[in-house]
This record gives structure tokens, sequence and C-alpha cells, in this order.
DNA sequence: TGTACATCAGTGAACGCGCGTTCACTGATGTAC
DNA sequence: TGTACATCAGTGAACGCGCGTTCACTGATGTAC
């Protein structure tokens, strides 16, 4: 479908409306914003995004579509390992640098801010985000129980449930609207979501 | 000042204001919601706040101010211990019990992403949140040092900022938009940052 | 105490503008026979 | 291979509407003398 002349195009202008809602944010870019930025007329950004929410949706879409994948493709292997002995900690400590990787891009993590914002007042964007964080929760879920497989199902799903508020509380806190960020603060975290997978 | 008249008049504008921004969203309420909900015309509202921009960033400074004097009344008195006997995990899971209690209100964590979403298309809002979240960290590291009195302040600084991490992204990933609350998870939180506090 | 004046709270109509949406249109690309 | 037709990509002008802002105004409350 991607690989289709259409669906290519429609990626071109998802990739421009989401260039403009990471730098105007969803409450001051107007439907002229994202065609300027796509460089097609308005009435053309609407042969492919009938309305304006159609667009903005699509664009969260596939943000967080994307963004799962990166996910999941960074902590898919380690589910595969079976009865192999536990993870080290400085395995873990490599995955979690890979998440946080994220973060170090501004507009990714005001791609989310705007996600939260969204959703709040769209139910059908709010099912979509709900989706992507079960998904995330569920693989970290599966790496704690990696590292400690005495723990039953709904207490891996707690543990992983905090880990993920500990990155996504990060991305805000160590933002420009936050006290910035820092090699330190960093490391920090990363310490300490892995001392809550391996449970010390 | 807000015991004039004409301060608590701005008052009751500024709670109206605040409900409309945490129901409707600020990308989605129009200075006719505003006027509305606090029962007046809209010639009115901008007899105190002459444009748009001056009546949102009022609610939200008086808001983020509002919760920062929360949170060190909470965590103020542990400060003035001096060198009495450090506090018990037990009492540190208290403080953290009253900190979380504002996420229980869901329109006070819908405000705090309209804050995140606002604060990073304007500066001088991206300012006042940076204030609070200085003086926000400020307080947890003096709770840190409390209880760790061999950690120096960079460090205490950066434990604090990763709790203060945990306790925001769970305001999110246990919201409407996310996995959802539940005691289980809130206790999990709980538990997560007093160990981060205690260093164990 | 009474009067004159200034200040403040609140109204209501009107403003121009930019918004999202509609639609008739052009030109290129594909498909049938 | 050529012609006829359908589909698709993209344009551009126009729409009505709701937006934020302006402003002249009314009536009540305070202040001076």
């Amino acid at each position: 479908m991607i690989s289709t002349k259409g669906g290519q195009r429609q990626a071109e202008l998802l990739d421009a409306a989401e260039r403009v809602l990471t730098t105007r944010g969803n409450a001051d870019a107007s439907l002229r914003d994202f065609a300027a930025a796509a460089g097609v007329r308005i009435g053309h950004l609407q042969h492919y995004f009938p309305t304006r929410a159609d667009l903005i949706r699509a664009v969260l879409e596939r943000a967080l579509q994307r963004s799962l994948e990166r996910l999941s493709s960074a902590l898919g292997p380690v589910e595969e390992r079976g009865e192999q002995p536990a993870l080290t900690r400085s395995e873990t400590t490599s995955l979690f640098e890979i998440l946080l990787a994220e973060q170090d891009d501004p507009s990714c993590v005001r791609l989310f801010v705007e996600v939260w914002a969204i959703a709040m007042s769209d139910e059908s964007t709010a099912a979509v985000v709900r989706d992507f964080y079960t998904g995330y929760v569920g693989h970290v879920a599966d790496l704690v129980a990696c590292v400690r497989p005495d723990l039953d199902r709904s207490r891996s799903l707690a543990v992983a449930a905090t880990v993920v508020s500990l990155v996504e509380g990060a991305a805000i806190v160590h933002s420009t609207v936050g006290v910035g960020r820092s090699a330190e603060a960093r490391s920090e975290i990363i310490r300490a979501a892995v001392g809550l997978v391996h449970g010390s």
C-alpha cells in the first residue's frame, strides 16, 4: 500500500504535516500551513484527507505505529531468548539506551505532547494511544518476565507500567519546558529503570 | 490583591477559564466559551484580560503556582527536621501518597498536558513551567538530602529529577489515554519512588 | 449632607480576517477494445 | 497501434462562519469639597 504511487504521495503529505505539527503545534497550525509545508494547494491536501481531523489522526496514528515498531524491534529479540540465562544489568542498560534515544529528538517529544493533548479531546485518537501504551507496557513486561521469571504476569505488568511512566515522564522533565537535558540526568534515569526491571 | 473586589472577580473568571481549558482544551476553546462559562459577555472578559493569550497565561500561571504551593506545604516540614533521624520508608511513602493525590483528578492531569503543549509554542509560558519544575525538583532534592545526607547536591538533584519524571509520567500512563488507573499500579509507582529516594 | 465628578464593572454591536470546507475544473496517466 | 473513455493528481476560486479584537456605551460605586 505504502509502495503504491498514491501511498507514497500520502506519506510525503504526512511527513510535511508531522513537521508542521511539531513546530507550530496543533492549536496554531492551519490547513494552509500543512499544505504549504507539503508544497501543494489546500484543495489537493483534501483529495487525500477530506477533513482536518482526518489529516491529524493519520499523522498521529502513523507516528505511534512507527514508535511502537522501533520499540518492539529493540525489545523483540529479548523475548525469544526462552530458557537462556537471564539478562545481565549491562544488557538491560543497553536496551534502555535505545528506548531513551527517541527523546533526544525534541520534535519527537513535542509530537507526544500533541498526541496526549489531542487524545484528551478526541476519543478515536485516545483509543489509538491506549493501544500504543498497552503494546509498549506489554513489551516491557515481557522484558521484566525475562529477567525475573518468578513474577506473575500482573506484577510484571505493574513493574512495566512503572518503567514506562519513568521513561515518558523523563521526556517532559528533561525537555526544554522542564529542567533540561544532561548526560548525568539521563544515566540516572537509566540506572533507575534498570533497577526497577531487575527488582533491587 | 486577591482579597480586593476586582481580584475576586478576576479569580472567578480564571476558575471558569480553567474549567473550560480542562474540558474543551486550548485548541478547541474560544473566548466565547470562556465568557459563557463565567457567565459574562466577551467584552467584559477583555476588561480583565485584554487578549486571549493573557487569559490563558494567567490561568496556567495560577495553576502552576497553586500546585507548587500544595507540593511545598507537603514537603516543607520535612526540610526543617534538621539533624533529626532520617525519614523511615513509611514516612516517605505517606509523602508520595500526597504528591500522587493530584493525579486522581483527571482535569488536573489534563491541565498539565495543556500546560506542556502551550509552553512548547509560547516561550513566556515555557519560562513559568521551567520555574515550576525547578522548584518541584528542588523540593524533592531536599527530601532526598534529608534521607541520605551523604549525597552531594548534584546527585540529590539527579535522583529528584528521576523521581519527578516517574510521578509526571505516571500521570499520563495511568490516565484515560494510557493503560488506566488501578490501586495496584499506584502502589507500584509509590514503591518505586520510595526506593529511588532511599537508594535501594 | 449634598452635589459633581471620576473611576470601575459590565454590555452589546460591529469589525475584518483567516479558518475549514466545497466544488468545478485541468491535465496527465491508465485501461479497453 | 490507435482511439475513446475513465480514473486519478492537483488547481484555484469562492463559500459562510466563527474567531479575536475594538469601541462607544450604560450604570453603579467611590471620592472631593
